[in-house]
DNA sequence: CGATTCCGTAAGAATTAACTTACGGTAAGT
DNA sequence: ACTTACCGTAAGTTAATTCTTACGGAATCG
């Protein structure tokens, strides 16, 4: 959760939507250098966003079903209970008599 | 999006979802300063994320209905696209002939 | 083999972010 | 009117992130 902190990071997993991809292909898609993006992929990697996979001489790296999922889970609690607070809110919002 | 890069304000957005509080009751939940928390409020607002109302001396912060929900537009549509992805990658992973 | 491509890691510089203390301004209480 | 409580903002410090450059190891190609 702390790793879709930075943005870069949030456009390498975007990118990573659309499928697997080596390292240098994906550094190509971005202003900085391809170590940055090793970087970023090892911090992804660390939070179980991402899994990577040697193919010969280049690396894969695609998302991790299981790391998206626990994200989702944890983001379907926080909408069931912000909706409940948000009917609160309308509760009270509507003013007892004054 | 940003704005919950940070856990202090994942933390003070958690603790909202279960109603509005005046920044002092919500600085002394956490341990640093309340000017801390007030900075971290700025931020959290400048997002949509919450809003604030003044009632007599103190001031209340609670979450914005319209933030939290584009929050969630934007996640709903990442978790279409990732699950359009695994799907993607199951069919790769089944071996064309060899 | 030697040269080249692809990549991870380490070290250091530079930028950014997060906190504390200090201050001022408004509201309530005496 | 004075004092106290509540809060936002600014300035400065400290700590954490994010980069770049430099290097070395493994696979591919000639």
């Amino acid at each position: 959760m702390d790793a879709l902190g930075d943005p870069t990071r949030r456009a390498i997993v975007e990118r990573l939507l659309e499928g697997p991809l080596p390292v240098g292909e994906l550094a190509k898609q971005f202003p900085m250098s391809r170590p940055a993006i090793s970087q970023h992929l090892r911090i992804l990697k660390r939070a179980d966003l991402v899994i990577d996979r040697p193919e010969g001489n280049r690396r894969y790296y695609a998302l991790n079903p299981a790391g998206v999922e626990s994200l989702r889970a944890y983001f379907d609690r926080f909408w069931t209970h912000a909706l409940q607070a948000f009917a609160r809110a309308v509760d009270a919002a509507r003013p007892p008599s004054a």
